[in-house]
DNA sequence: ATACATAGTGTTATATCAATACAATTTTTA
DNA sequence: TAAAAATTGTATTGATATAACACTATGTAT
């Protein structure tokens, strides 16, 4: 039988890309590093893996420590594990990413590894220690991927909302590759009839209110069942 | 500063699920397993990942130790790190898929982990070893998605081949999404311009022999440049 | 010379996508 | 209280892409 004493191990991290969505930017939760190496500099959270946690629950863990927040939209993404990444040792890293209610969230105590949380919008997080820069980047490249065929994008809004914000989520999300028609983004959203009309308006605008809409995740299945796509 | 003992390190593995094409049949490549646990059992070819080796280059090797062949696509899928996926033992794979021109494949020396390695038609490939069956349903159903956006599909044939056999590679690969159209494939394929006519038949076939075409990379980036996307 | 096997080729109907402008509703301000 | 400001909400049309469909051409084998 294998001795696994005769090879090589490697400590193990998982990293965890936060998406939030609010004054029509999308943002990421970084963390000041409070200790060297690259000591306050700006990280993507993560921790170590637990001996007896599996990768999805360590992951979880790491977004339930820095926000309080579970159950939520995660998704793994790819692992990173160049021999020299980490400046004291070989750390094999597997990045994640969640997907937030940005509104939901409580800052919980930072762990010891960091100082301080901050969302940043994705355009300014860059700079990041170690090689984050490009673990947010395949996130991110993941996430825009994955919002236009699959319905995840709610994730990021608040339970209610407009047309109008979702489509400044599309936007946000997938510019350059941006301007979104409203008429005809409208019509698709709405032809798949896997939104419900809550019959409530905004209230608190200075316009004419919009009506408000929340996903249905039984009609988006029935919708799939029928072997329909979802694609923006 | 971090000082990694203080933390649990974990054995770490590449698991390399090779695919090749062959009389019309997509078919990936398994070992016999020659010791405990599952001694005897079929197995995705895999290995530890040396201390000084990145991801990449670990997941080269394992092809290379088994096939002889470098140079070849390849992509990392996912990593797989169930706390009990291995009997022995906390082991986490990071699952790597490649594709290969079947003809160019010689058998080198089997590693001392295996007995024999073979061929298996994909639908085939089942009741393998740990959760290796999990990790080959992962790595099948990402090469479906990925041959259809980008043109690696032409990895699995040899370097000059007919428009028939493209058209049943993609046949073979998305069945049951099967079914494809002779004349509406032929005429997507060529519009992209990115094939070149090689103004050379078949030879030996007892029919009307059919003209052999190449891939053409420049072609491709021109393509790409252009704005346009690959799809089938 | 004929049978056999597969290569190679166009057209049309249908569905999808992209582009476009203005009236309706509510709050704010003059 | 009338007008202005801000934003919601709605349909049509032309362009493009997709899907469906059958026969002739060219080589080998008998």
């Amino acid at each position: 039988m294998t001795n696994f004493d005769d090879y090589a191990k490697s400590a193990f991290t998982v990293d965890n890309i936060i998406f939030g969505f609010d004054e029509g930017d999308l943002k990421v939760l970084v963390i000041k590093r409070g200790e060297q190496p690259y000591e306050n500099q700006w990280a993507l959270p993560g921790n170590f893996v637990y001996p007896n946690e599996d990768l999805d629950t360590s992951a979880n863990r790491v977004l339930q420590e820095l926000t309080g927040l579970k159950d939520v939209y995660l998704e793994q993404v790819r692992t990173f594990g160049s021999v020299n990444r980490h400046p004291m040792g070989r750390v094999i890293t597997v990045a994640y990413f969640s997907l937030i209610k940005i509104k939901e969230y409580k800052l919980h105590g930072t762990d010891t590894l960091s100082q301080k949380a901050e969302w940043v919008s994705i355009k300014e997080a860059t700079n990041l220690a170690f090689d984050h820069d490009k673990i947010l980047e395949a996130c991110f490249r993941r996430l825009k991927r994955r919002v236009r065929m699959r319905p995840v994008g709610f994730q990021l809004l608040p339970r209610k909302f407009t047309l109008t914000e979702l489509q400044h989520l599309y936007e946000a999300i997938l510019e350059p590759t941006k301007v979104i028609d409203k008429r005809n983004f409208r019509k698709k959203i709405l032809s798949m009839k896997i939104l419900v009309d809550l019959n409530e308006t905004q209230e608190g605008v200075a316009h004419r209110p919009a009506k408000l809409y929340k996903f249905d995740k039984k009609k988006y299945e029935k919708f799939v069942a029928e072997g329909y796509i979802f694609e923006i």
